[in-house]
DNA sequence: TTGACAAGTAAGCAGTGCATACATCAATCT
DNA sequence: AGATTGATGTATGCACTGCTTACTTGTCAA
């Protein structure tokens, strides 16, 4: 007997919602992912996840889809209307924030090739682009907002696997921030203009 | 019985080296990468490995520790003393064609947290970083080269990784080179003075 | 020659993802 | 009300994984 089941109904009620959560909180703490062991959390025999998800790298995809829109969310909340040069550098250390934050989740979202059928997860990561355009967009209207949202995205990830990997010595969790940030500034250009916000 | 042993002598004559370069061959393949499949393809019981590697955490490493060289060998090679600023952007698309190139590599060499007690690991990747710095150096005299060989690292492998988790359609092997140099372009300036290669 | 040691093997553990067959519940349609 | 049916969970088992322990085999040096 694999699990004691203490659960009065026969079905659990939200299986593929606790599933999501106990995964993320799995990720969280570091603990070896695996199909079983969130069945085990969830005090469910190890086959019934598969009513919810196709398989693992299906579950994956959809933890995924949690970590981006947190990402998003860790990004977005906090900044106001207007942008100048250094909130570029600002977006680079919260990227990295989260990566040295929750390194699982973060690999899990970008160590491995990811399911490019799923719609939820392709919408996930364009909102993250599309973002980054428009903060781009705001900063050097002058400049191809694309490439360099490109550009930006590309840095921070860099800077974030490359902590995640050990490859940067990252003792101090200030020190990381002000690294990340003067390695921004090392290559951003200084803001041209100090506009006011967009109007659109 | 798992392994036909038609080997005349018990034993193996360089094992370790076998299974590295078995190793090697496999992750180019994109075939599961396991220790008894190693063993297997080397026609060795699968507890053999265990003679020479510690785990397999300790053969991965050992394997990262050829993908750096590798890539070393990719990125200085070709390259003369001269150095200008379109030679930057020589050096990313160089790192995310061997990204493209050899995926499972390189995700088993940056993908996963690694020994950080692996002296030659250390070495080869503190390697990569001193040759890029000297290159900024070069090509940068008057700027900050530690930050900038950090920003140009980190902006290679963010490319790299994204390409290779397809957020970017990645369709031609060109395309993909021309938004490489086209997005360092973007960020790193133009070579300030065309200067005559260091003598030092 | 022999004895120590390195380098293999055999067998088995716990754990994994996954497939199949079966049990149970809840809602729907006569 | 009562039968049917589909969704959801269980039981069981397969092939595979990394890893450990105990054993065997060959080599080389004293």
């Amino acid at each position: 007997m694999v699990t004691t089941l203490e659960r009065s109904t026969y079905h659990h009620g939200d299986l593929r919602t606790v599933l999501l959560s106990a995964g993320v909180a799995m990720l969280e703490a570091g603990e070896p992912f695996s199909l079983r062991a969130l069945a085990r959390q969830a005090r469910v025999s190890p086959a019934a996840p598969y009513r919810h998800f196709a398989d693992r790298s299906a579950l994956e995809s959809a933890l995924a889809v949690q970590g981006l829109q947190d990402l998003m969310r860790d990004l977005t909340q906090g900044r106001s209307e207007a942008t100048s040069s250094a909130d570029v550098a600002d977006l680079a250390v919260r990227y990295v924030q989260f990566a040295l934050r929750r390194p699982a989740m973060f690999r899990l979202m970008f160590g491995r090739e990811c399911d490019h059928q799923d719609d939820e997860r392709i919408r996930a990561a364009t909102a993250l682009h599309d973002y980054l355009a428009a903060v781009m967009a705001d900063v050097f209207p002058d400049a191809d907002a694309q490439a360099l949202a490109m550009a930006g995205w590309s840095l921070a990830h860099g800077l974030a696997c490359l902590h995640l990997d050990g490859k940067f010595a990252s003792s101090d969790q200030s020190a990381v921030d002000e690294r990340v940030r003067s390695t921004v500034a090392a290559v951003f250009p200084r803001n041209p203009t100090n506009r006011t916000p967009r109007t659109s």
